[in-house]
DNA sequence: ACATTAAATTCGA
DNA sequence: TCGAATTTAATGT
């Protein structure tokens, strides 16, 4: 039994950034492995501000558990949520490439588990990895989509559209490879991304539901109907 | 904002 | 350690 510790030990630490980062699975073995010396974990308590607007922070961010909101607040103080980030889902490569202040700001939405990789290994791996170069160009790709879309149809967007929108992205498969169809979050997190009250998400969910593309859960929300999610969010209806 | 229901926690055996 | 009782959290209107 004592033996056997130390192997199993190394392994599990082996398995939480395997399973956390889903990118860093695709690169080859020697670049993995630095990619995880350059990583350490943080527990965040839900309300936490885990970066604040302007400040340079030094780490490309992974969710390994948990919900994390980007947002900036207008001059009037009104909110402006960016997006939403899932388990499993890094972000902050912007910020970082241009080792400038952070844009919006940053904070946990619920008690969550992050992985900071120091900018000195992000850019060893933008300078060293193929692998992890196609990586940040597929998930700059798709952000690019993402507020293109958001710009041309957020102001005629109704509240269910913008809830099944906020939904959809955190099933995005460039994102998140591993997403889970059953989501865990509770409808005042759902409101807090959509950018609309509780009782509205409440009402939109309710919806969403009677169409048969999700099911709601108690503190969660089961998606059956991924590709009519998407597409709620995609177009008017 | 309030009433209802589900889940988590406490407490006594 | 089990389950009933109480408290807290989430939902529905």
């Amino acid at each position: 039994m004592q033996l056997c510790e130390q192997p199993v030990h190394a392994k599990a630490e082996d398995d939480w950034f395997r399973r956390a980062a889903a990118w860093a699975r695709r690169l080859p073995e020697a670049e993995f492995e630095r990619a995880r010396a350059g990583v350490r974990r943080q527990s965040v308590r839900r309300g936490v501000t885990v970066c604040a607007q302007h400040e340079v922070f030094d780490y490309w961010i992974g969710v390994i558990d948990g919900l994390l909101k980007l947002r900036t607040f207008t001059p009037e103080g009104k909110e402006i949520c960016f997006a939403g980030v899932n388990t499993g889902g890094w972000f902050g490569e912007g910020s970082l490439l241009k080792r400038e202040p952070r844009k919006y700001e940053v904070i946990a939405l619920k008690d969550s588990k992050v992985a900071l990789l120091d900018h000195r290994t992000f850019i060893w791996l933008f300078e060293h990895s193929l692998e992890f170069n196609h990586v940040l160009i597929a998930q700059m790709n798709e952000r690019l989509a993402h507020f293109i879309g958001r710009v041309e149809h957020d102001r005629k967007l109704d509240t269910k559209a913008r809830v099944a929108r906020a939904l959809a992205t955190l099933l995005n498969p460039v994102y998140y490879p591993d997403a889970d169809l059953q989501l865990e979050l509770n409808q005042e997190e759902v409101g807090l991304l959509a950018g609309v009250s509780r009782p509205v998400a409440n009402q939109a969910l309710r919806e969403l539901e009677q169409g048969g593309i999700l099911r709601v859960t108690y503190g969660g929300i089961l998606v059956l109907d991924v590709a009519r999610l998407r597409a709620y969010g995609e177009w008017d209806t």
